[in-house]
DNA sequence: CTAGGGTTAG
């Protein structure tokens, strides 16, 4: 059959379902064979590009119509406004917008309930609120849609004020709404809230929907603690996807080694793993930096042909450098063609936290003339690996670039940087000084830093500086005593030292011991400093390291080993 | 011929 002998009304319908099969070359003959094409036709056609997420063509089709000499109507507005969206095209909504408005067809929920998503998810919220509060015909759509705006851009608890605000108006409430208010509370972490959503969600019924539940599970995770969520994982009815995958990247948030077990439990449960699965697996193994686990995960991942999604190669490179493999890191950068700002500033970090300072800013400067614009954890990244390298001047000058140069003004967590990078290098005074001039108020981060540089430089005056803040933010914070402490043993002054012990056996406050781990073959063993009975090869482990602290004196170099005795004592 | 939802990373 030709085109010729079909029905507008048939040819219509044949183009869009056409076009869900995504056959768009047949569905694009089909209309241009069309003996008289109006705009029911010239929409079904861009639509079907629209929805199917050929943005560019469905404008290039509008612009074709608009040409011809056809005037769209609020179906062809609302259609060529889903795409300028999935564009991201702020400039092409406005435009198409304004000729809305000069044909006089802005009216009607649907065109306006775009135009909310557009500029919201534009950033554009004074415009969509703009849009919201003209509109005469809201529906549950509009609502939602402020909602989900307002929650994008962080602003979770005014997207929940208009939903209270949405069921005293008494719109219907759908799982749609319902979902996006529980995510909204997910995003400002609030527990009150969220019991009470899931109250309305059992009251409404919209518990069964998987959306909400899902948000549900989500929603226990970041506002509760875990073992909420793990209860209402196991109590879902059903389970999806989504489920898994929301249960997994918040088990890697908060015990990495459960999240492993339930990517194996996911994989007997016949649920193929996707690439939200693989970035929070390859994200544990990172955190616990096993190397064979995260070398299993990636061949995983391979074989799914997962490790071409960018944020599971980004993944990789944090894990292979957390693994300290970081030829692996760079590997798996350099297979990745279209790299964001987080490829670059994962292996950035890889690199700074494998001591490869130079590395580090080469890769920097690569980006750089690239032409990718950097951003304040990317430069944070570069000062931290000159810090960590001892490129101290090469770090200040990235640092008093920043601004001018790269145009990224410093934060407070950047300061606290360069405060390290002097601190560590012995520049204890100009550290002071930097943060007495620095725009933003110290915190105890800052203060620690330059208190564990005073430890690590024996400088007494500056330490007891830098823990006076420290206890005037945080009075109970053991660590600072034990520091602190350790300054004053260094010091000979005795006297202090033993005040700042009592203060410690005083507060009676039992710090956790830290622990490190080590993958030896197939098993993970842990270890505590001080420990003489957790291995029974850990007479061998203390010898191995004599030698090691004798070859290190012959070499030349100052073992600093009376500094773990004043650590571990009085701290269990 | 038209609109809104849930899970990932530095």
């Amino acid at each position: 059959m030709t085109a010729p002998s079909l029905s507008p009304v048939t040819a219509t319908n044949l183009i869009k379902n056409l076009c869900r099969q995504r056959s768009f070359a047949v569905a694009r003959r089909l209309f241009v064979e069309m003996p008289h094409r109006d705009v029911v036709s010239w929409t079904a056609m861009i639509s079907g590009y629209a929805s199917n997420g050929c943005h560019e063509d469905a404008l290039a089709t509008f612009c074709r119509m608009i040409a011809s000499g056809v005037s769209p109507n609020r179906y062809t507005i609302s259609s060529v406004l889903t795409s300028c969206r999935g564009l991201q095209s702020c400039c092409a909504g406005v435009a198409v917008h304004g000729m809305a408005v000069r044909w006089g067809i802005d009216n009607g929920a649907y065109v306006d309930n775009v135009l909310l998503d557009l500029y919201a998810s534009f950033g554009c919220i004074g415009d969509a609120e703009a849009v919201f509060k003209n509109m005469t015909d809201r529906t549950v759509v509009s609502w939602t849609t402020m909602i989900a705006g307002y929650t994008r851009i962080g602003h979770g608890y005014t997207g929940l004020l208009l939903f209270k605000q949405m069921i005293q108006e008494c719109t219907e409430l759908n799982a749609f709404t319902c979902s996006i208010a529980i995510h909204a509370c997910s995003s400002i972490g609030c527990a009150t809230i969220g019991q009470q959503l899931h109250a309305l969600a059992l009251k409404t019924r919209h518990d069964s929907s998987l959306p909400v539940a899902n948000s549900l599970l989500n929603m226990y995770s970041r506002c509760m603690n875990i073992s909420e969520a793990k209860k209402f994982f196991h109590e879902m009815p059903r389970k999806d996807l989504i489920t898994w995958n929301a249960m997994i990247a918040s088990l890697e948030r908060s015990n990495s080694h459960e999240a492993l077990l339930l990517f194996l439990e996911m994989g007997s449960q016949n649920m193929q793993p996707t690439s939200f699965t693989f970035s929070s697996v390859v994200a544990a193994c990172a955190n616990l930096a096993i190397l064979n686990c995260g070398r299993q995960v990636h061949g995983a991942a391979i074989r799914r042909d997962h490790q071409r999604n960018l944020q599971v190669a980004n993944a990789l490179i944090d894990m292979y450098a957390k693994c300290g493999s970081i030829g692996n890191s760079r590997k798996v950068f350099d297979e990745i063609t279209e790299k964001d700002l987080v490829t670059w500033t994962s292996l950035v970090i890889g690199c700074g936290m494998n001591g490869y300072g130079a590395e580090a800013t080469e890769i920097f400067h690569e980006m750089i003339s690239s032409g990718v614009q950097p951003d304040q954890v990317l430069l944070m990244s570069v000062i931290s690996a000159c810090s960590h390298a001892g490129l101290v001047d090469q770090g200040l000058r990235y640092f008093s670039l920043m601004d001018i140069q790269y145009n990224v003004p410093p934060n407070r967590e950047i300061y606290g940087c360069v405060v390290d990078l002097l601190a560590r290098a012995g520049r204890i005074t100009e550290a002071y000084q930097m943060i007495e001039t620095m725009p933003f108020e110290p915190d105890e981060t800052i203060w620690g830093a330059l208190l564990g540089a005073c430890k690590m430089h024996k400088n007494v005056y500056f330490g007891r500086l830098a823990a006076q803040k420290i206890f005037d933010m945080w009075p109970n914070e053991s660590k600072t005593y034990v520091l602190l402490s350790n300054i004053y043993a260094a010091g000979r002054a005795w006297g202090d030292f033993a005040e700042m012990r009592r203060c410690l056996r005083e507060q009676g406050n039992k710090k956790e011991v830290g622990m490190s781990w080590i993958e030896v073959r197939d098993e993970v063993r842990g270890f505590a400093s001080g420990d003489r009975s957790s291995s029974p090869h850990i007479v061998l482990v203390y010898q191995t390291l004599e030698e090691l602290i004798q070859q290190m004196n012959q070499d030349g170099c100052e073992s600093d080993s009376h500094w773990v005795l004043h650590d571990f004592s009085g701290v269990t």
